[in-house]
DNA sequence: CTGTTAGCGCCTTCAG
DNA sequence: CTGAAGGCGCTAACAG
């Protein structure tokens, strides 16, 4: 391997002086940066960035660290890191933990151990904040995205779990919708609580009844089947939802596979929405009505304001960014029933 | 930040008993061993793996070189090397090409400064040779996945592009299509050339006349339109192709909106069949006929094959691992058509 | 403008 | 079974 020192010799000069012309400091003659510069050309070197991490303290490295990337939504989101990241000199370390808290435990020391400059992180829920303590004892700036954590100091990307329930639950309730169950996701999980409490919320401004048996949970994980929606399924024509609220896609479709093999059509027999597109499907044939949010800025302004925290040139307080969702109207949602 | 010295002095020990019980090396007596642990355990102490990468030449790091995530093959790759890679105790960095030969040459070399300890890579193109030299030049193994580059001494995870694509082709052809175009990809990408290639020994052997006008080239880039199409689209109906064979969902997508936007329906008017399939996609609406690849294999023995040769389990020779496709007859290829 | 010295945090080698 | 010395490749701080 190639060294600092083997540049030194090759040039003529010190090793100090190598060191000056790779970073681009201090003053150094035109003739001896050009010397240094062929020799570093010559051997082909590379300067080895673990001795430079030891000594600054910075490794140019960040990770992201998600539920899955095989999320369309995480997808974009990765895509937007990466690009920042990759922008502003550094790379990026990705990590999927599957909505398990343990997983995230075992990352985080690992991102600890590689002395990541920052991370990004959508944590798996509220037991994270000791995840998120062990960063900061570590002096590793992060930023939440997408899901917020309760008093934790530190920037946020967040979406608007409000208003995207709003703009979905009110075009049903304007299609005529009275009774709409809803898909949720544990309420350990910041954006689905808030989904949840909007759903409470925005049925009782219109004057509609919260029924228990419509509030259905799922877990987040593999498993194929939503616990609950046959039962559902089984009541009479008249007192069974006539539109599902799905928490997200991921969870739309398992719910719409479920519907169909109940033998009901989605949107004949069924208004399905949700929150987040689904990229490429959409140009295929725009079928789910969705509150579409701008998964690549996530993680893009994410990647962003965690670079700004470790070059120092953040304020002193905290920033929270809201990124709005957008009501997208297609078929699943259908068009006005009338009772 | 807490060192390996403080362990030591609080456990009354010097460092090299610390640094022996962190890597379970050499004999400890039981007795310092615990004390050692607890004041581990005290401090929160995690070990600096820059320090350690400095000594043992040795980083626990990995890239993958693909072209984007967002295309849904490699998002399962990404998923698929991940995951090995996390199991074996490394970590990912994750790199987007874009097809752009510039990007990966930079990327290469922020990959050696960071003395990654493998890279699995999906290359631009044959021009990729060139980065790969310097991975070898700086001995960091790497492993190939899909796409092959002749004369380069690694291990290999790949395609069967030539049954793939006839698969699609005597599936087309079975159904009594007898003018069929393909979209393929620049040819100096080896799974497309291949795939060109099989496209024309199939038609050959089929008796079928491969013509020039029906070969069409689309750039793997953002553009949305695919150049060339139009024109066939506007020849008499009994000259112009009845089928399209795109190389992957990709471009069978684009190809799709656009004959859509030409007023063709698929598989009404237009059979169209493509390599790779659209995971979640399919589960909402079984549309595109494919030859599925395991793209989840590819990022996972790929990851197995460098941290095998980088942990010198490997066997000196190198290995290509064939990973086979299957075919999978869903509505776009239509059914049978009669002249 | 350039060089010397020392040290980042850890592990190898050699003593004891 | 444990410790001391030295060095991995680089840069900060100080000299000249």
């Amino acid at each position: 391997m190639t060294t600092i020192y083997d540049i030194a010799k090759r040039a003529n000069v010190s090793s100090m002086t190598v060191s000056r012309v790779i970073n681009n400091k201090g003053n150094i003659s035109e003739a001896t940066r050009k010397k240094v510069e062929d020799a570093i050309r010559e051997l082909n070197y590379i300067p080895n960035s673990a001795a430079q991490s030891l000594n600054l303290k910075k490794t140019k490295l960040l990770s992201l660290v998600i539920t899955d990337i095989t999320n369309p939504f995480f997808t974009k989101v990765a895509r937007g890191a990466i690009d920042k990241a990759n922008q502003m000199g550094y790379q990026l370390i990705l990590c999927n933990t599957d909505e398990d808290y343990e997983k995230e435990s075992e990352y985080i020391d690992a991102l600890i151990a590689k002395r990541v400059d920052g991370v990004i992180i959508a944590p798996t829920g509220d037991a994270s904040l000791k995840n998120l303590k062990k960063l900061m004892k570590n002096r590793i700036p992060f930023t939440l995205i997408d899901r917020k954590i309760e008093d934790v100091p530190c920037d946020m990307v967040l979406g608007d779990n409000y208003e995207g329930t709003r703009f979905l639950l009110q075009h049903l309730i304007k299609n005529g919708h009275q009774r709409i169950a809803m898909v949720h996701g544990p309420l350990s999980i910041s954006t689905s609580k808030e989904r949840y409490q909007a759903y409470v919320e925005t049925l009782k401004l219109n004057d509609l009844t919260v029924n228990p048996s419509f509030l259905i949970e799922d877990h987040y994980k593999q498993e194929d089947q939503l616990a609950g929606i046959n039962h559902l399924l089984e009541l009479p024509e008249d007192e069974r939802p006539t539109a599902f609220f799905a928490v997200n896609n991921f969870i739309a479709i398992k719910l719409i596979k479920q519907l169909r093999q109940g033998g009901l059509r989605v949107p004949e027999d069924m208004a399905v929405v949700c929150f987040d597109d689904l990229e490429l499907f959409i140009e295929l044939d725009p079928f789910l009505t969705v509150s579409s949010q701008p998964a690549y800025d996530f993680g893009y302004i994410g990647t962003q304001l965690v670079i700004e925290r470790v070059e120092g040139d953040s304020p002193t307080g905290y920033r929270s960014i809201n990124l709005k969702p957008e009501l997208v109207i297609r078929k699943s949602s259908g068009t006005s029933i009338k009772e």
